[in-house]
DNA sequence: GGAAATCATCAGCAATACTGACAATCATGG
DNA sequence: CCATGATTGTCAGTATTGCTGATGATTTCC
């Protein structure tokens, strides 16, 4: 699974105190996607934690690894994220060794931000169990199902 | 649309700066669901705040109304929000009189929340803006469509 | 009757998002 | 060439949020 913005977000709760969801809610979508949210959410930022960062910063190196160095804003439009956010985002990936700052070479605004060889082998180790846990995610539907549920919510992420 | 839990959700971006997500993270139904959640989160607090409180006191209120009244822990663990979390949005909904407090008769230890008027008729309201917009989110998928997506959005949310 | 469990609450801690400022730098138009 | 405005990264400060660990009151169970 991929990586999404740095907040804070409630744990799923473990299966002996979990209970049904009232049905009241479930009938509205953003109540599914919100309830979806928080159990991939611990699940895979669990995997993140025990790779040493956290799923903001595997969204980065996801990121830097496709399109290549970008400037912290760039990366903080691509992924939703607010500029001052991406500041500390930017900061754990350097205190982890997994990208840093490189100066612009025609603008000394920017920093270009780039991943490095430490960010590369952990972005590979994220991708194994992002695409282990998304296989076993999307295993109880068909392919015709899948490319739906994709539709939808590249649709409904606007 | 439903309510959720109460947390800090980065707000969905503006059109003006709003661009495309990146293919390397799309692929993952994990970060689709994440950003998802993120632009109906904001649309859907939005409405909230505008009849006077917020996405999660919603979901309470539409639990109370469907099950009647429960304890603090009962509502908490069919959310799926911490139970520490749910005293400060009793509070919330208790100060603007949208439920409130009733001793349990048999067990001493129980607050009962229960919903007022007041609540009945925010929920009444917030339903009216909670059905329009499932109506037009889902409005690009056929019935079959929806179908599917409920169902899977269902299984993920475990 | 006593031990353990349950419920609500609170203080305190650690994250997080965002506002509004700031300095440095670039771009544009006159 | 210069002045104005826009852009970039940063930071301080504010407000929220989730949760841990404790407490007191009660109930349940043995």
């Amino acid at each position: 699974m991929g990586a999404d913005f740095p907040f804070s977000m409630p744990r799923f709760p473990e299966d002996a105190e979990r209970e049904p969801l009232p049905e009241s809610l479930t009938r509205y979508t953003g109540f599914l996607i919100a309830k979806a949210h928080q159990r991939l959410w611990t699940l895979f930022n669990d995997e993140c934690k025990r790779l040493g960062f956290d799923v903001p910063c595997g969204g980065v190196l996801h990121l830097l690894d496709e399109c290549g160095s970008m400037s912290q804003q760039q990366l903080g439009r691509k992924l939703r994220i607010d500029r001052t956010s991406m500041v500390k985002l930017v900061d754990a990936l350097e205190e982890k060794k997994l990208a840093r700052r490189r100066d612009h070479p025609e603008d000394r605004r920017i920093y270009l931000v780039e991943i490095t060889a430490a960010g590369k082998k952990a972005l590979a180790e994220l991708q194994v169990v992002g695409d282990a846990m998304e296989k076993q995610l999307l295993s109880p539907f068909s392919e015709d199902e899948v490319k739906t549920i994709r539709r939808a919510l590249l649709t409904l992420a606007g």
